[in-house]
DNA sequence: AGTAATTACTACTTAAAGGTAGTATTAATT
DNA sequence: AATTAATACTACCTTTAAGTAGTAATTACT
């Protein structure tokens, strides 16, 4: 019931990215020392970001990483998409798939109200909302 | 952002059992089928509730399992417990891991809601609140 | 042109979850 | 006592997520 190692660490990252804004690019190395993640495994990740279009890279020396949009228009749930950790609406408890109205197991309604809450936290904060402001990265 | 596999199928056995609680005994092959869970993976999960005295289990010849206490008293957030699987109050959405009212990530409160929303759920939701009535498990 | 600093790519290793196979143990029936 | 049907145990296999290593490609600076 949490959100994948990958997920996490991308929303941290470009978080940090968006507060950041002011010096144009940010290196690799540089995230990793302040994220405290595996630089190898930071830049796999931010090579995804790169093709999900969620980052501009350069390359070669003096090359580094910035956000290709204003942070308020990147949601966090535009992040979870990229790496499959999305809420979709048909989001299931317990596994059995496919249900509907009429067929359904008795936590699908109580789930829904969280689910719903999940859905929305994702959707509506962008990263405008989550960095900057002294907090937690 | 779900359940494990593991705990999915937990839920659904000892719903399942709850539902059927008239005939004493039901054994792995009568799970295994109607759950649609494989044999061998049933029976570590079954061993497992076992030993988390949830469940009777009557070895040898016609043999089987049985809730141990009456269904009302099983509370999905006791099962989910059995497998690390349960939201404890310090859950972490971004997995930086212990921060505090004065040291927090910008979702940390967004995150309370339907952090707490879960829990209850969870701790609320008994056998007897999720079994019979015709409902899908 | 050569070097250094950077991202991108390919391939591998490790750890954890999910799942399977075989055997031992237990107990009712004959 | 032997057989049969059940759970329990031990060990393994498979798949996926997480993480690592090495090299290629790109670019700025000298
Ligand atoms: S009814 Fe239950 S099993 Fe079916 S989709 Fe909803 S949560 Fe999942
Ligand atoms: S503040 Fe954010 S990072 Fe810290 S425990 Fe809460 S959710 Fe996790």
């Amino acid at each position: 019931m949490n959100l994948s190692n990958t997920s996490q660490y991308a929303i941290r990252i470009l978080a940090y990215m968006a507060d950041k804004q002011d010096s144009t690019l940010i290196n690799a190395t540089m995230l990793a020392d302040a994220l405290i993640i595996p630089y190898k495994f930071l830049t796999k990740i931010m090579t995804e970001l790169v093709k999900a279009n969620l980052v501009v890279s350069i390359r070669g020396r003096d090359g580094g990483y910035q956000l290709k949009k204003v942070a308020s228009e990147i949601k966090v749930d535009d992040i979870l998409y990229i790496f499959n950790d999305n809420i979709s609406d048909k989001q299931c408890l317990l596994g059995i798939g496919v249900c509907n109205k009429l067929c359904k197991c008795s936590m699908h309604d109580q789930w829904m109200k969280p689910k719903l809450q999940l859905q929305k936290m994702f959707q509506e904060s962008s990263l405008a909302d989550i960095a900057g402001e002294g907090s937690k990265i």
